[in-house]
DNA sequence: TTGTGTTTTATTGCCTCC
DNA sequence: GGAGGCAATAAAACACAA
């Protein structure tokens, strides 16, 4: 505390006001003057009537820090309601309702303000909290469904190799087919379901005629290639009797149908970009 | 009763606005 | 430059366990 001029101000609750170097008259620091007068200390939460009893203060002073009462404090509540900010009018009314000195009024919105900014602080802090933890588990719900689907796309793949070695055992035709040349063989494979060779084949039996369709390719080129080169898997997802229904591959393979109508360009490219994320 | 942590009241210094 | 708001802080009052 500074030093200053010290008065004594019987309106502001009996208590010793400074004045000081603050920028204000009021804003002076109180002073306990004389503590053995302490001990003759009026209770707490005494009504607003106590506050103007003149008499009381003559004996009791210096007074030292005092409460507010239950029905000053509801009362200040729910002005604080109303509105947080103090327009000088309101705050000469209120403090004379509750028979305070203006200045306690204004420094008890002040600090209830202070409190109020707090408590928000503390609501945002949860909000965002809780937000965050959703956020991260559905994150982490979504890496685990990508970790099933890659490996899902690696066990068809290799599925699939098997079947094209054994396709390649037992038909000629395929071998003398360049080997760098994946879309060939599921060309060759669907003339032979085309041709109605003989239905012992793997493919024949296993494979979905709605993917690998009778007549024209139902891929276009390059969406062969992609196929070939290691997504061909797409086919025997049902192979494995997993029915996910509606599953991610299958629904691929609509959006890849439509795509194919516009644009056949881009289908093995969405194809592959969508299996690798 | 006492030590300790929390809440409330009040002050101080700085800043912005008019 | 004065008034008022805010952040930081002090200090009294209060609550409560040991």
């Amino acid at each position: 505390m500074e030093s200053g001029r010290i008065f004594f101000d019987p309106s502001y609750n009996g208590n010793v006001v400074f004045l000081g170097n603050g920028d204000s008259v009021y804003r002076g620091a109180r002073m306990a003057m004389n503590m053995e007068e302490t001990s003759k200390r009026r209770p707490f939460f005494s009504s607003p009537e106590e506050l103007y009893d003149e008499e009381y203060y003559d004996e009791q002073l210096p007074e030292k820090k005092r409460r507010l009462t239950l029905e000053q404090v509801h009362l200040l509540e729910k002005s604080f309601e109303t509105e947080n900010k103090l327009e000088p009018d309101r705050k000469t009314q209120l403090a004379k309702k509750l028979g305070l000195q203006p200045r306690q009024v204004a420094v008890w919105f002040q600090n209830r303000r202070a409190r109020w900014k707090t408590k928000q602080l503390e609501r945002d802090y949860d909000k965002l909290k809780s937000s965050y933890d959703s956020l991260s588990s559905s994150y982490d719900s979504i890496l685990k469904e990508n970790e099933k689907l890659k490996a899902e796309v690696f066990s068809l793949t290799e599925k699939l190799q098997g079947k094209e070695a054994a396709v390649e055992k037992s038909d000629p035709v395929l071998v003398d087919a360049p080997a760098d040349s994946p879309a060939q063989l599921i060309l060759n494979v669907e003339d032979r379901l085309s041709s109605g060779s003989d239905g012992s084949s793997a493919v024949d039996d296993q494979e979905g005629p709605q993917l690998v369709d009778s007549g024209d390719s139902y891929f276009p080129n390059n969406y062969l290639g992609c196929v070939a080169a290691g997504v061909g898997g797409i086919q025997s997802e049902e192979d494995d009797g997993s029915d996910d229904g509606g599953s991610y591959l299958s629904n691929m393979l609509v959006v890849a149908e439509k795509q194919e109508e516009e644009e056949g360009e881009l289908l093995g490219w969405h194809i592959w970009s969508t299996l690798d994320n």
